[in-house]
DNA sequence: TTCTAAATGAAAAACTTTTTCAATACGGAA
DNA sequence: TTCCGTATTGAAAAAGTTTTTCATTTAGAA
């Protein structure tokens, strides 16, 4: 069990909830988590942990996660929900609108921006999330190209 | 048609796809929307433009309207998706996690950070969603009662 | 106007998420 | 440690969402 589980297994315990088994399970899937995950991944990794997890069990967990703000939700590109841990120190993302790769960013630095917000809101900001949407270098091309072969089109009927 | 949705159309035809009835209707709807809509939410809206406009329709286009980076995904709290236009000039929210009120802030100077992720991947940036999650006040306060309440207990019981 | 491919709605299929309920297991008290 | 009460669990069913299929319609170019 590192830090991370550790920290996340006390703060569902400070607001009164039960540390079972399955929840472990969870846990550790989350922690060791290099992307979100939907309900279903989520559940399979964490079968490595607890063989008998329902997938029941991971939709009540990242419910009660969510709302501890332990957990963000994310959209993921296959049309499901996808959970991240809301730590800090995490990265952000670019996804290609067009074919969905992604590339990592790292450094981020939205500290001051948040403090402001917290100040004029009254949140508590317990984390943030940005989406960068972009088209990756491929899909600009194959976009261009597209727009290029219609004009040609357009003036040869001319 | 105002001119949000005439450059929204002009964008589709620019790209082969034809302008049908229910497209402007989805159009019209989304440009009109304050809100990220859910593809039933977007539907209902848009049959005041056209009565007969089917859901899947609708998923059809939001799904080309997302490969060309005129709509973006959002996660909504009632467990499905939700979809906004990408224009520029966009809010930003503060979504508290526990009971999902919805703070709007305005000014969000991410331009630079923006022009880097740019430079540095080969991305051309066409949007970016910053999700912001926190507690709220009343939030905050349930859950410091919460937390005391238990540990009094615990004193209680020693 | 005519033509053709793209687009459409309806129905069905496939998935995801929530609800219900009897059985189980956590964690406090003895 | 064992016992007990209640939160938690998995399975099944229900509800809701998204995707696929297919015959029909329609936009837009000739």
């Amino acid at each position: 069990m590192n830090a991370n589980m550790e920290t996340l297994a006390a703060q569902l315990r400070a607001h009164g909830h039960k540390l079972t088994r399955p929840r472990r399970a969870i846990l550790q899937a989350l922690a060791e988590a290099a992307k979100p995950l939907s309900p279903a991944e989520l559940q399979t990794r964490a079968r490595v942990f607890d063989a008998e997890l329902g997938l029941v069990t991971v939709y009540r967990t990242l419910e009660i996660m969510e709302e501890l703000g332990l957990v963000r939700p994310v959209h993921l590109a296959d049309g499901c929900h996808g959970y991240a841990l809301a730590t800090p120190g995490h990265t952000h993302h670019v996804v290609c609108q067009r074919c969905h790769a992604v590339v990592e960013i790292v450094g981020c630095d939205l500290g001051v921006f948040l403090e402001h917000v917290a100040a004029r809101t009254g949140y508590t900001i317990t984390g943030h999330w940005l989406e960068i949407a972009g088209l990756c270098a491929d899909c600009q091309r194959a976009l261009q190209e597209e727009a290029y072969t219609r004009e040609e089109n357009d003036h040869a009927a001319e």
